[in-house]
DNA sequence: TCTCCAATTGAGAGCGTTCACAAGAAAATA
DNA sequence: TATTTTCTTGTGAACGCTCTCAATTGGAGA
């Protein structure tokens, strides 16, 4: 603890009376150290309290041990702005600084525009001074082709979350259509039959997906196409809250709504509440994403859960491997989970 | 967008026809660089879509552009691992990253242990490894007197989150004692006569002068030491709940509960949910923290709002300041809120 | 016009690592 | 034992920047 400021590779080889190449090799794992040599330089390295300087390291072998976190600029200072939060980016912290730490690697966060002149630019520019290892792609750039097509072409590993497209990423996703089913499926055994989907945004996949397979569930169901309702409220609670003011005022009101996201879930929360409803009695809620906050709602949410801090653990495994030249490009589907809370199973039974 | 792959300072000067050195002026906004050359110069850099590679500068100048986040490892794994997510986190990352953004900075998060043989060797590590050109301390890590002398020694600059103390160091923090002492008032005036204060832990200096505030305000009502209990609970759910159960039981039970963080608070709601007492007309609740999970808490969480993000953007600013060689070394008082919401206001009058 | 000082520009070294390659030692083969 | 082959170790260059200090330029003042 007491050592000298900054001790270097030179010291650490010049105290074991080898090269500095020998300690590199031993710091790297490297092959072609004689196993009595390593324990001399390992012995020294811990007394001299020697550390690696990442930048140097960068300088001199090309791997700055960076994992770049890619996220939606816009929606993640709205939440931020708001006051509300970002759960998801939390858990993606929690994901990828575990993962990251266990490997010596770093985790960096940025925020990229979704314009499509800004976002390659942006992200440009973040790999130009930070250099990292490893891209993470979240939602919605995960659906920028462009984006990924530049990294591939600049030889950058990336890792997309949400997507299931390509052969050339890691890919790292969940089953949203099947998600989706099971969410509708989870309100028919229910007894309802007139359900509503409350969309995110267009621009994200996962939203068209989750989309896609609740049309796909109703349709299996043999329900018509007046089953399903799909409402776009853009992630937001306002424009949620809105449409659902609406949608739930008719004779004809849908009695199951799933929500592209906590935040409309609340915001369905809200609306049936002053409408006086009861949930889930009269309506029946069920959220994806799965958030820490939803056990303090009234009543608890119904909620697909998302693996969002494993995706991204297992995004960052996954490029820590490339980086390290092994071959882990494919695609990682990641289970999600019904978490059945209060907003759902009214205890009657439906004609 | 289509530029080469990697450019460098000296594409840039071969461009303009001078030296990497009058580039490398330009970039860092040094003085003596005629203005048509600077000109010329930044054409060029946009032209090129030159970015600086922050290794190289580090290597070269010995600035790193990054700033880190000291946070407690054990309770922010412990609150992921439990799914309750990080709230604090993300505020910090919110106020933290724009800030540093700004300035072409960049934050990186780092967990160190709170033991005290661990903890310096840990920050050790990642400054070695690192190089971050400043360093955020947050509680407890900011009451470790070790740890910031550590750092003054070293010549990088620290700032403490939640501490007054010092004259070395970037201090940001709020009025904790003015906080609990307002916390008590709001209580005593709505005629509550026994409050109980739910303390985090005595490692966190925040905890304590927050003890120390809720004692003094009481005295200076004139109130008993009895009217004052105070409950070590660690910030924890389970041990706030378990205590609470029992303190609440009794004939002469507390009728206004203060809790150090929001997740005690919430317990503070279960278990009176639980003893069926009404909140608020028969238990108040004030909490501090105010992350942005209390207004989904039933009733929503009246609470002493930290600025968060506040602080650390602060932090941020100062250290980038130090780092570009100004001084500002200081005390940086942010003022606290006390938000009503539902978990005080009774609408009656006690005797 | 000449000198001198300030403003401007450039050249070379150095930061701490890894890379590519060369050299030496040990082991395997003949 | 002589000759390969394999394992182990060391050497110089390179990475892209900023530092220090020297060189050049342009005016102001004599």
């Amino acid at each position: 603890m007491t050592h000298r400021d900054k001790v270097t590779i030179e010291d650490v080889a010049r105290a074991v009376g080898v090269s500095r190449q020998t300690v590199s090799r031993v710091i790297n794992k490297g092959p072609n150290v004689k196993e009595a040599v390593r324990e001399r330089v390992e012995e020294a390295i811990a007394r001299l309290g020697y550390v690696p300087n990442l930048s140097a390291r960068r300088m001199g072998g090309g791997r700055s041990f960076l994992i770049l976190a890619v996220n939606d600029r816009q929606r993640t200072l709205e939440n931020w702005k708001a006051g509300r939060g970002n759960d998801w980016v939390d858990q993606m912290l929690y994901g990828g600084m575990t993962e990251c730490e266990k490997e010596g690697y770093h985790l960096v966060f940025e925020l990229i525009d979704t314009d499509p002149q800004l976002a390659p630019v942006q992200l440009s520019n973040s790999i130009a001074s930070l250099r990292p290892d490893g891209i993470i792609l979240t939602p919605p750039h995960s659906d920028n082709e462009e984006l990924a097509h530049m990294l591939t072409q600049r030889g950058i590993p990336c890792a997309r979350i949400g997507r299931r497209a390509g052969t050339d990423y890691v890919d790292v996703f969940m089953d949203e259509i099947g998600a989706a089913e099971e969410a509708v499926r989870h309100l028919l055994r229910e007894g309802h039959t007139k359900l509503a989907f409350l969309a995110g945004s267009p621009e994200y996949g996962t939203s068209q997906k989750r989309v896609e397979g609740f049309r796909k569930a109703l349709e299996e169901a043999g329900l018509g196409a007046d089953a399903g309702l799909v409402a776009k409220a853009n992630f937001h609670f306002d424009t949620a809250a809105s449409l659902l003011n609406d949608m739930l005022r008719g004779p004809d009101r849908p009695t199951g709504i799933i929500a592209d996201n906590d935040e409309m879930a609340f915001a369905a929360l809200h609306v049936a509440d002053k409408l006086g409803l009861d949930v889930p009695d009269e309506l029946a809620i069920v959220s994806f994403e799965d958030t820490p906050g939803v056990r303090f709602s009234v009543p608890p949410l119904t909620a697909i859960r998302q693996p969002t801090a494993e995706m991204i653990a297992s995004a960052c495994a996954s490029l820590i491997e490339i980086s390290r030249g092994k071959d882990a490009v494919g695609s990682y589907e990641l289970p999600f989970r019904l978490i059945e809370r209060d907003t759902t199973g009214a205890q009657r039974t439906r004609s």
